[in-house]
DNA sequence: TAAATATTTAAACGAATGTCTAAATATTTA
DNA sequence: TAAATATTTAGACATTCGTTTAAATATTTA
């Protein structure tokens, strides 16, 4: 859990998940996206991967990167209970 | 936006959040749930208010902190994109 | 008005983060 | 097999982050 808020704490890795919804895509390609390194692409990939947002698939000398269910998962039912409490506030405490 | 991630990044802060779908409490009493110092708290509680997480609404000597429904629409907003992509179940409730 | 209570602000500091360049690994192609 | 391509790993470095203690601000109570 921990690590998958931390891979969408940063707005680069918030652009590569967004920039994967049009589809899989390699690392060059996704790394062509941005005014950065290949290195630190792959480096936020490597996180986004560890938060269970994305997935690798190695297809020759490419690694194919998706989205990954699971890690939407996680966020998707920490944020259930909000969306509970805003349907059905609890009264406010009056010290 | 970038506020907003950033606040919901820290564990700490997101205890904080959880806890205040309990109700809304005051900063002495949300410092009671955790073994941290109180200036440590009033930092989290400002990065959350940042990040339009949270109301504070001062009342006598103490502040009083809520739920801001405003925080988590903008989240929720960013999560849609990814949810119609997994087509994940729609809530009843709209955020 | 002085003391007690509630909370924040300020300053400091080690740890974590994001970026870069250079080097390493793996695969394909000539 | 050697060169080219794709990607990662390693090391370095400045910036940001989370925490603490001490001091400041605001409000209530005696």
């Amino acid at each position: 859990m921990e690590i998958t808020f931390k891979a969408i704490n940063d707005p680069t890795r918030r652009e590569i998940l967004v920039f994967l919804i049009g589809g899989a895509q390699n690392a060059g390609e996704i790394a062509k996206q941005f005014s950065m390194s290949k290195p630190s692409i792959s480096h936020h990939l490597d996180l986004l991967k560890q938060g269970n947002l994305i997935l690798a698939e190695k297809k020759g000398q490419y690694i194919i990167y998706s989205l990954n269910r699971s890690g939407f998962e996680l966020v998707h039912a920490w944020f259930q209970g909000f969306a509970q409490y805003f349907e059905f506030p609890k009264p406010k405490i009056r010290l």
